[in-house]
DNA sequence: GTCTCTGCAAACCCTTTGCAGGGGG
DNA sequence: CCCCCTGCAAAGGGTTTGCAGAGAC
Protein backbone atom coordinates (compact mmCIF):
# COMPACT_ATOMS: atom_id res chain seq x y z
CA UNK A 1 0.00 0.00 0.00
CA UNK A 2 1.77 3.50 -0.99
CA UNK A 3 1.42 6.64 0.89
CA UNK A 4 1.03 8.85 -2.32
CA UNK A 5 -2.65 9.93 -3.00
CA UNK A 6 -3.03 12.19 -5.69
CA UNK A 7 -5.99 14.70 -7.09
CA UNK A 8 -8.24 15.54 -4.07
CA UNK A 9 -11.08 16.66 -6.45
CA UNK A 10 -13.57 14.29 -4.53
CA UNK A 11 -14.13 16.96 -2.53
CA UNK A 12 -13.88 17.00 1.16
CA UNK A 13 -14.98 20.09 2.68
CA UNK A 14 -18.80 20.95 1.67
CA UNK A 15 -19.24 24.15 -0.06
CA UNK A 16 -21.55 25.41 2.86
CA UNK A 17 -19.88 24.51 5.67
CA UNK A 18 -16.74 26.64 3.51
CA UNK A 19 -19.42 29.22 3.07
CA UNK A 20 -20.22 29.44 7.14
CA UNK A 21 -16.15 29.46 7.66
CA UNK A 22 -15.70 32.69 5.54
CA UNK A 23 -19.33 34.08 6.97
CA UNK A 24 -17.78 33.82 11.08
CA UNK A 25 -14.41 34.97 9.38
CA UNK A 26 -16.24 37.73 8.10
CA UNK A 27 -18.30 38.71 11.16
CA UNK A 28 -15.43 38.52 13.61
CA UNK A 29 -13.44 40.97 11.56
CA UNK A 30 -15.97 43.00 10.94
CA UNK A 31 -16.16 43.02 7.22
CA UNK A 32 -19.34 42.63 5.43
CA UNK A 33 -20.62 39.78 3.18
CA UNK A 34 -21.18 40.79 -0.20
CA UNK A 35 -22.16 39.00 -3.54
CA UNK A 36 -18.71 39.83 -4.81
CA UNK A 37 -16.57 37.72 -1.86
CA UNK A 38 -19.65 35.14 -2.25
CA UNK A 39 -18.90 34.54 -6.08
CA UNK A 40 -15.46 34.60 -5.83
CA UNK A 41 -15.52 31.53 -3.25
CA UNK A 42 -17.71 29.32 -5.15
CA UNK A 43 -15.95 29.71 -8.30
CA UNK A 44 -12.90 28.72 -6.35
CA UNK A 45 -14.71 26.01 -5.26
CA UNK A 46 -16.03 24.82 -8.12
CA UNK A 47 -12.66 25.01 -9.91
CA UNK A 48 -10.68 22.03 -10.14
CA UNK A 49 -7.88 24.01 -11.59
CA UNK A 50 -5.06 26.50 -9.76
CA UNK A 51 -6.75 29.75 -11.49
CA UNK A 52 -5.09 32.92 -11.94
CA UNK A 53 -6.46 36.34 -10.63
CA UNK A 54 -7.02 37.30 -14.30
CA UNK A 55 -8.70 34.09 -15.13
CA UNK A 56 -11.10 34.09 -11.81
CA UNK A 57 -12.60 37.49 -13.19
CA UNK A 58 -12.84 36.38 -17.09
CA UNK A 59 -15.12 33.44 -15.29
CA UNK A 60 -16.84 35.45 -13.12
CA UNK A 61 -17.45 37.84 -15.55
CA UNK A 62 -19.16 35.58 -18.19
CA UNK A 63 -21.26 34.10 -15.07
CA UNK A 64 -22.43 37.07 -13.93
CA UNK A 65 -22.03 39.71 -16.19
CA UNK A 66 -24.06 42.06 -14.15
CA UNK A 67 -22.23 41.89 -11.22
CA UNK A 68 -19.10 44.03 -13.09
CA UNK A 69 -17.10 42.90 -10.86
CA UNK A 70 -13.56 44.68 -10.70
CA UNK A 71 -10.41 42.84 -11.54
CA UNK A 72 -9.53 44.72 -7.63
CA UNK A 73 -12.09 43.29 -6.17
CA UNK A 74 -10.80 39.87 -6.95
CA UNK A 75 -7.64 40.49 -5.94
CA UNK A 76 -8.72 42.33 -2.52
CA UNK A 77 -10.54 39.12 -1.92
CA UNK A 78 -7.95 36.84 -2.77
CA UNK A 79 -5.46 38.63 -0.43
CA UNK A 80 -8.26 38.03 2.31
CA UNK A 81 -8.57 34.81 1.50
CA UNK A 82 -5.16 33.62 1.61
CA UNK A 83 -4.56 36.06 4.46
CA UNK A 84 -7.17 33.79 6.38
CA UNK A 85 -5.73 30.20 5.23
CA UNK A 86 -8.53 29.60 2.73
CA UNK A 87 -7.10 29.69 -0.36
CA UNK A 88 -3.18 29.22 -1.23
CA UNK A 89 -1.23 30.23 -3.94
CA UNK A 90 1.38 29.46 -5.94
CA UNK A 91 4.05 31.37 -7.43
CA UNK A 92 4.97 31.46 -10.92
CA UNK A 93 7.87 33.88 -11.77
CA UNK A 94 6.88 37.24 -12.71
CA UNK A 95 3.96 35.87 -14.39
CA UNK A 96 1.90 35.90 -10.76
CA UNK A 97 0.26 33.32 -9.07
CA UNK A 98 -2.52 30.64 -9.42
CA UNK A 99 -4.62 30.37 -6.45
CA UNK A 100 -6.54 27.41 -5.20
CA UNK A 101 -8.57 26.65 -2.37
CA UNK A 102 -6.48 25.66 0.98
CA UNK A 103 -9.14 23.67 3.03
CA UNK A 104 -8.18 20.59 1.35
CA UNK A 105 -5.08 18.62 2.83
CA UNK A 106 -1.79 20.04 2.08
CA UNK A 107 -0.17 18.52 -0.46
CA UNK A 108 2.31 18.82 -3.40
CA UNK A 109 2.30 20.37 -6.91
CA UNK A 110 3.64 17.98 -10.01
CA UNK A 111 3.51 20.01 -12.87
CA UNK A 112 4.01 19.08 -16.64
CA UNK A 113 6.37 21.44 -18.34
CA UNK A 114 4.38 20.53 -21.53
CA UNK A 115 0.44 21.06 -21.23
CA UNK A 116 0.67 22.69 -17.97
CA UNK A 117 -1.39 20.27 -15.79
CA UNK A 118 -0.93 20.12 -12.00
CA UNK A 119 -1.52 17.25 -10.20
CA UNK A 120 -1.90 17.11 -6.52
CA UNK A 121 -0.13 14.68 -3.93
CA UNK A 122 0.99 13.77 -0.59
CA UNK A 123 4.02 11.90 0.87
CA UNK A 124 3.93 11.48 4.37
CA UNK A 125 7.77 10.48 4.58
CA UNK A 126 8.42 14.17 2.79
CA UNK A 127 6.51 15.74 5.47
CA UNK A 128 8.33 14.13 8.58
CA UNK A 129 11.43 15.15 6.79
CA UNK A 130 10.92 18.37 6.78
CA UNK A 131 9.87 18.55 9.91
CA UNK A 132 12.86 17.13 11.16
CA UNK A 133 15.40 19.41 8.83
CA UNK A 134 13.53 22.63 10.58
CA UNK A 135 13.78 20.89 14.02
CA UNK A 136 17.57 20.43 13.60
CA UNK A 137 18.07 23.86 12.47
CA UNK A 138 15.92 25.45 15.03
CA UNK A 139 13.57 26.91 12.18
CA UNK A 140 10.42 27.63 12.83
CA UNK A 141 8.11 26.39 9.94
CA UNK A 142 4.98 28.18 8.93
CA UNK A 143 4.79 26.92 5.26
CA UNK A 144 6.24 25.47 2.52
CA UNK A 145 5.70 24.03 -1.21
CA UNK A 146 7.04 21.85 -3.34
CA UNK A 147 7.05 21.28 -7.27
CA UNK A 148 8.05 18.84 -9.18
CA UNK A 149 8.35 20.16 -12.95
CA UNK A 150 8.41 17.30 -15.85
CA UNK A 151 6.38 15.85 -18.54
CA UNK A 152 3.43 14.14 -17.59
CA UNK A 153 2.10 10.13 -18.66
CA UNK A 154 -0.61 11.67 -21.03
CA UNK A 155 1.81 13.93 -23.34
CA UNK A 156 4.72 11.52 -23.19
CA UNK A 157 2.73 9.26 -24.49
CA UNK A 158 1.01 11.88 -27.03
CA UNK A 159 4.86 12.27 -28.08
CA UNK A 160 5.82 8.56 -28.35
CA UNK A 161 2.51 8.64 -30.99
CA UNK A 162 3.75 11.70 -33.34
CA UNK B 1 58.70 30.85 1.75
CA UNK B 2 56.25 29.15 -0.25
CA UNK B 3 53.15 30.23 -1.91
CA UNK B 4 50.18 29.31 0.23
CA UNK B 5 48.21 27.34 -1.78
CA UNK B 6 44.39 27.44 0.19
CA UNK B 7 40.70 26.26 -0.58
CA UNK B 8 40.54 29.48 -2.43
CA UNK B 9 41.98 28.03 -5.60
CA UNK B 10 39.19 25.52 -5.62
CA UNK B 11 37.14 28.49 -6.97
CA UNK B 12 39.40 29.64 -8.58
CA UNK B 13 39.45 26.89 -11.02
CA UNK B 14 36.07 26.62 -10.87
CA UNK B 15 35.20 30.19 -12.36
CA UNK B 16 37.80 29.50 -15.15
CA UNK B 17 35.99 26.26 -15.98
CA UNK B 18 32.52 28.22 -15.56
CA UNK B 19 33.81 30.96 -17.84
CA UNK B 20 34.97 28.62 -20.74
CA UNK B 21 32.04 27.03 -20.63
CA UNK B 22 29.97 30.35 -20.74
CA UNK B 23 32.33 30.92 -23.82
CA UNK B 24 31.65 27.96 -25.44
CA UNK B 25 27.81 28.40 -24.98
CA UNK B 26 28.75 31.78 -26.74
CA UNK B 27 30.37 30.69 -29.53
CA UNK B 28 28.10 28.01 -30.47
CA UNK B 29 25.33 30.67 -30.52
CA UNK B 30 27.23 33.22 -32.62
CA UNK B 31 26.71 35.34 -29.36
CA UNK B 32 29.22 37.57 -28.34
CA UNK B 33 31.51 37.30 -25.24
CA UNK B 34 30.94 41.40 -24.12
CA UNK B 35 32.39 42.72 -20.65
CA UNK B 36 29.17 43.16 -19.18
CA UNK B 37 28.27 39.26 -19.35
CA UNK B 38 31.50 38.60 -18.13
CA UNK B 39 30.69 40.57 -15.05
CA UNK B 40 27.29 39.54 -14.33
CA UNK B 41 28.52 35.47 -14.34
CA UNK B 42 31.73 36.97 -11.83
CA UNK B 43 29.76 38.51 -9.78
CA UNK B 44 26.74 35.78 -9.22
CA UNK B 45 30.14 33.73 -8.56
CA UNK B 46 31.27 35.73 -6.44
CA UNK B 47 28.54 36.34 -4.09
CA UNK B 48 27.00 33.79 -1.93
CA UNK B 49 23.95 35.02 -1.51
CA UNK B 50 20.89 34.74 -4.06
CA UNK B 51 20.27 37.99 -5.76
CA UNK B 52 17.40 39.99 -7.45
CA UNK B 53 18.27 41.18 -10.79
CA UNK B 54 18.23 44.19 -9.17
CA UNK B 55 20.67 43.78 -6.33
CA UNK B 56 23.07 42.74 -9.17
CA UNK B 57 23.09 45.51 -11.04
CA UNK B 58 23.25 47.77 -8.12
CA UNK B 59 26.32 45.47 -7.32
CA UNK B 60 27.78 46.12 -10.44
CA UNK B 61 27.14 49.72 -11.07
CA UNK B 62 28.72 49.78 -7.84
CA UNK B 63 32.30 47.72 -8.48
CA UNK B 64 32.44 48.76 -12.16
CA UNK B 65 30.73 52.28 -12.47
CA UNK B 66 32.55 53.18 -15.96
CA UNK B 67 30.46 50.06 -17.45
CA UNK B 68 27.46 52.15 -16.55
CA UNK B 69 26.02 48.62 -17.32
CA UNK B 70 21.78 48.74 -17.62
CA UNK B 71 19.16 46.83 -15.74
CA UNK B 72 18.02 45.65 -19.21
CA UNK B 73 21.23 44.06 -19.39
CA UNK B 74 21.15 42.23 -16.59
CA UNK B 75 17.72 40.77 -17.01
CA UNK B 76 18.81 40.16 -20.77
CA UNK B 77 21.89 38.30 -19.32
CA UNK B 78 20.13 36.84 -16.51
CA UNK B 79 17.72 34.92 -19.37
CA UNK B 80 20.61 33.91 -21.39
CA UNK B 81 22.21 32.27 -18.12
CA UNK B 82 18.77 31.01 -17.20
CA UNK B 83 18.21 28.99 -20.58
CA UNK B 84 21.66 27.72 -20.70
CA UNK B 85 21.10 26.16 -16.85
CA UNK B 86 23.62 28.03 -16.07
CA UNK B 87 21.69 29.86 -13.36
CA UNK B 88 18.45 29.31 -11.98
CA UNK B 89 15.96 31.37 -10.38
CA UNK B 90 13.71 31.00 -7.38
CA UNK B 91 10.30 32.29 -7.56
CA UNK B 92 8.93 34.95 -5.11
CA UNK B 93 5.15 35.65 -6.53
CA UNK B 94 4.85 39.31 -8.11
CA UNK B 95 7.65 40.57 -5.90
CA UNK B 96 10.28 38.68 -8.84
CA UNK B 97 13.02 36.17 -8.78
CA UNK B 98 16.23 35.94 -7.45
CA UNK B 99 19.08 34.37 -9.00
CA UNK B 100 21.79 31.71 -7.73
CA UNK B 101 24.25 30.04 -10.08
CA UNK B 102 23.11 26.78 -10.66
CA UNK B 103 26.50 24.74 -11.05
CA UNK B 104 26.78 23.82 -7.65
CA UNK B 105 24.67 20.24 -6.50
CA UNK B 106 20.80 20.93 -6.22
CA UNK B 107 19.82 21.85 -3.26
CA UNK B 108 16.28 23.44 -1.63
CA UNK B 109 16.26 25.95 0.38
CA UNK B 110 14.69 27.92 3.31
CA UNK B 111 13.42 31.19 3.59
CA UNK B 112 13.24 33.23 6.12
CA UNK B 113 10.33 35.20 5.92
CA UNK B 114 11.28 37.74 8.40
CA UNK B 115 14.96 38.61 7.58
CA UNK B 116 14.13 36.93 3.80
CA UNK B 117 17.62 35.02 4.66
CA UNK B 118 17.97 31.85 2.31
CA UNK B 119 19.30 28.50 3.75
CA UNK B 120 20.24 25.71 1.67
CA UNK B 121 19.83 22.35 2.20
CA UNK B 122 19.44 18.90 1.09
CA UNK B 123 17.51 15.14 1.85
CA UNK B 124 18.64 12.27 0.36
CA UNK B 125 15.54 11.12 1.45
CA UNK B 126 13.26 13.19 0.33
CA UNK B 127 15.07 13.25 -3.33
CA UNK B 128 14.71 9.51 -2.92
CA UNK B 129 11.03 9.78 -2.73
CA UNK B 130 10.42 12.35 -5.13
CA UNK B 131 11.34 9.64 -7.61
CA UNK B 132 9.40 7.44 -6.11
CA UNK B 133 6.32 9.73 -6.50
CA UNK B 134 7.16 10.12 -10.41
CA UNK B 135 7.98 6.69 -11.04
CA UNK B 136 4.95 5.71 -9.91
CA UNK B 137 2.82 8.11 -11.76
CA UNK B 138 4.39 7.81 -15.04
CA UNK B 139 5.56 11.44 -14.55
CA UNK B 140 9.24 11.94 -16.24
CA UNK B 141 10.79 14.64 -13.65
CA UNK B 142 12.98 17.25 -14.54
CA UNK B 143 13.28 19.61 -12.23
CA UNK B 144 12.18 20.07 -8.87
CA UNK B 145 12.09 22.63 -6.30
CA UNK B 146 11.39 23.24 -2.40
CA UNK B 147 11.12 25.91 -0.69
CA UNK B 148 10.02 25.99 3.46
CA UNK B 149 9.24 29.05 4.52
CA UNK B 150 9.13 29.97 8.40
CA UNK B 151 10.69 31.87 11.00
CA UNK B 152 15.49 31.49 11.13
CA UNK B 153 16.86 30.68 14.62
CA UNK B 154 18.22 34.26 14.43
CA UNK B 155 15.00 36.29 14.23
CA UNK B 156 13.83 33.90 16.99
CA UNK B 157 15.82 35.18 19.06
CA UNK B 158 15.62 38.43 18.31
CA UNK B 159 12.01 38.51 18.76
CA UNK B 160 12.51 37.40 21.92
CA UNK B 161 15.00 39.60 23.31
CA UNK B 162 12.68 42.81 22.17
C1' DG C 1 32.19 45.52 -42.35
C1' DT C 2 28.67 42.80 -40.36
C1' DC C 3 25.60 41.82 -37.03
C1' DT C 4 25.00 41.35 -32.09
C1' DC C 5 24.90 43.84 -27.82
C1' DT C 6 24.27 47.84 -25.17
C1' DG C 7 22.02 51.85 -22.60
C1' DC C 8 18.16 54.46 -22.55
C1' DA C 9 13.49 55.18 -22.19
C1' DA C 10 9.10 53.85 -23.18
C1' DA C 11 6.05 50.11 -23.01
C1' DC C 12 4.10 46.18 -20.65
C1' DC C 13 2.08 43.17 -17.37
C1' DC C 14 0.40 42.20 -13.08
C1' DT C 15 -0.96 44.13 -8.77
C1' DT C 16 -2.13 47.83 -5.56
C1' DT C 17 -4.16 52.18 -4.26
C1' DG C 18 -7.08 56.61 -4.03
C1' DC C 19 -11.45 58.03 -4.57
C1' DA C 20 -16.37 58.85 -4.65
C1' DG C 21 -20.51 56.42 -4.77
C1' DG C 22 -23.08 52.08 -3.33
C1' DG C 23 -24.71 48.85 -0.07
C1' DG C 24 -24.43 45.56 4.09
C1' DG C 25 -25.34 45.32 9.04
C1' DC D 1 -26.86 55.71 9.31
C1' DC D 2 -22.22 54.35 9.64
C1' DC D 3 -18.39 52.81 7.42
C1' DC D 4 -16.83 48.96 4.71
C1' DC D 5 -16.77 47.53 -0.03
C1' DT D 6 -16.96 48.32 -4.80
C1' DG D 7 -15.64 49.78 -9.68
C1' DC D 8 -12.90 52.73 -11.99
C1' DA D 9 -8.76 54.58 -13.29
C1' DA D 10 -4.34 55.93 -12.16
C1' DA D 11 -0.16 54.64 -10.00
C1' DG D 12 3.44 51.23 -8.80
C1' DG D 13 6.95 47.74 -9.18
C1' DG D 14 9.30 44.51 -11.79
C1' DT D 15 10.41 43.05 -16.50
C1' DT D 16 10.62 43.46 -21.54
C1' DT D 17 11.22 45.81 -25.87
C1' DG D 18 12.33 49.29 -29.76
C1' DC D 19 15.86 51.95 -31.17
C1' DA D 20 20.17 54.03 -32.61
C1' DG D 21 24.84 53.91 -31.59
C1' DA D 22 28.88 51.04 -29.76
C1' DG D 23 31.56 47.14 -29.98
C1' DA D 24 32.90 42.01 -30.79
C1' DC D 25 34.63 39.13 -34.29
Amino acid sequence: MSEITTNFNDRTIEYNQLLDDFKSLIKKNNLKFTIQREVILETLYNSDEHLTPEELHRIIQEKYPELKTGIATVYRTLSLLEDSNIVTSLSFGAQGKKYELGAKDHHDHLICTVCGDITEFVDEEIEKRQHKITDELGFKMLDHSMQIYGVCKACQEKNKSN
